[in-house]
DNA sequence: TTCTTGAGAACTGTTGACAATCTCCAAAGC
DNA sequence: GCTTTGGAGATTGTCAACAGTTCTCAAGAA
């Protein structure tokens, strides 16, 4: 039989990953951990000499960032990190309730025990960051809860999208991570939308979901708001980019 | 004041495009068109003498496909057309009916008169190819019609997602041409949504949209699978492409 | 001072070349 | 006959070099 047992996994991995890839893979959780910020210039010869690579493999995985909406090229000007816009983020936010009221609705209607138990445990790990005052942990439990969710319905299509754009959405200004004390809000709404959605009631964890986005969606945009009035005071001229000579 | 009024078209494109990005709107037209069939392979260097440019080019438009899900890419076997299995189509049907349902709710909330009177026009006119039995006419102000209902929503980052699931689904063996004898039906959905729309029933709007894009669903799926049938008896061996030596 | 001008530097867009891998097919071995 | 082996050809992955554009900044004019 023409089957290799088990693959060595550095074999696997040559034969998958190329330069692009890694290159991809790499930059993408550089912009995420905020590690390049949203407006920052993406010089070509600086990230690929840093990277160990050349402008080619480099080009192509800007070309990949570009379309999943993490970058914006100019031509002949260069490569940058994307600012998600207030405007945009609140599409996004709405995009997202719906999603998730569809998640909501196929969870309440098919989730297995097991999964429940699961997500169950998440929602109490969430609340013990509540206790503890843990935001960052509380952040990255809530980001897996969502994601867990997303996925346990069942579209691979609807994961993937839904992915998509909560990288995007974590363009949009990081200080989201500074509602804490909101916290408690946010777990009583999880611990709800598992309620509703452990009763197999669609109609009631399809409005919990969205509900609690669209309460996620406010306070972070009124969060924003008060951020941005903040900043304008330390920074009296908030610099517009350049003056173009393009209509 | 540093404003140029008109800028020649021919400037302005000269200033926005480069050959990554007309060669990458190219392909797109041509995979879209069916002229490059899904499973069909794409060889660099026949491509780049074929549009006049370098591989170098080239290869980024394939990374920005691969992105959109219109390509595939084997690492150092080349990029293949996409084709879109069953499952997928099934699961970009669900999600498209989640989003038209949104884009349902929210016309029946904000659409205005003109408006209203502009997608009336679109069904009169699908209306009258059903009359001619003009599969092909009808089959392109579907597709407007939809678009257009989903840009009068107003999110467009809901209407990029839209689109680029659109075109994956056209991927989707495209047989649904043939279903020329259900026209008819899909023509009298489409009335009853603008009906829904114009009364202001955002339930009723939302649900019109979802069971249509469901039925479309099935619709398309039962007929995939005739075909699917059809085509076997004709092609004894399916041919399984090739025997791998990887598990 | 403030704005324009222009030359050099830095960077991006594109191309061609080299190395590595895969594909195909004929010859050898069972 | 069927499978395996090996080498030539084709194709992809990566890199370095060239051409064209933008940016920087100092010198000169209003």
């Amino acid at each position: 039989m023409n089957v290799t047992v088990a693959p060595h996994p550095t074999i696997t991995l040559l034969q998958t990953s190329s330069l692009t890839s890694v290159v991809q893979g790499e930059l993408e959780r550089m912009i995420l951990s905020g590690e390049l910020a949203p407006g920052a210039k993406l010089t070509e010869m600086a990230l690929a000499t840093r990277l160990g690579v050349s402008r080619g493999p480099l080009r192509e995985a800007f070309r990949m960032l570009e379309e999943a909406g993490l970058v914006r090229t100019e031509k002949n000007r260069g490569v940058f990190v994307r600012d998600i816009p207030i405007d945009e983020a609140v599409e996004i936010f709405d995009l997202r309730a719906a999603m998730d009221e569809l998640v909501g609705r196929r969870l309440a209607e098919h989730i297995t025990a097991p999964q429940l138990k699961e997500v169950r445990g998440l929602v109490e790990q969430m609340e013990q960051a509540v206790k503890a005052k843990d935001t960052y942990h509380y952040h990255l439990l809530n980001l897996k809860f969502h994601d867990r969710l997303v996925e346990l319905a069942g579209n691979s299509k609807l994961t993937a999208i839904y992915r998509k754009l909560i990288k995007e959405l974590s363009l949009f200004r990081r200080l989201n991570l500074a509602d804490g004390w909101l916290m408690p809000i946010s777990a009583g709404e999880h611990r709800a939308i598992v309620k509703a959605i452990a009763s197999g009631d669609a109609d009631a964890a399809g409005k919990a979901m969205f509900d609690h986005v669209i309460e996620s969606k406010e306070r972070t945009i009124k969060n924003n708001l008060r951020q941005q009035a903040h900043a304008a005071v330390a920074t009296p001229a908030p610099r517009k980019p350049r003056a173009l000579a393009r209509a």
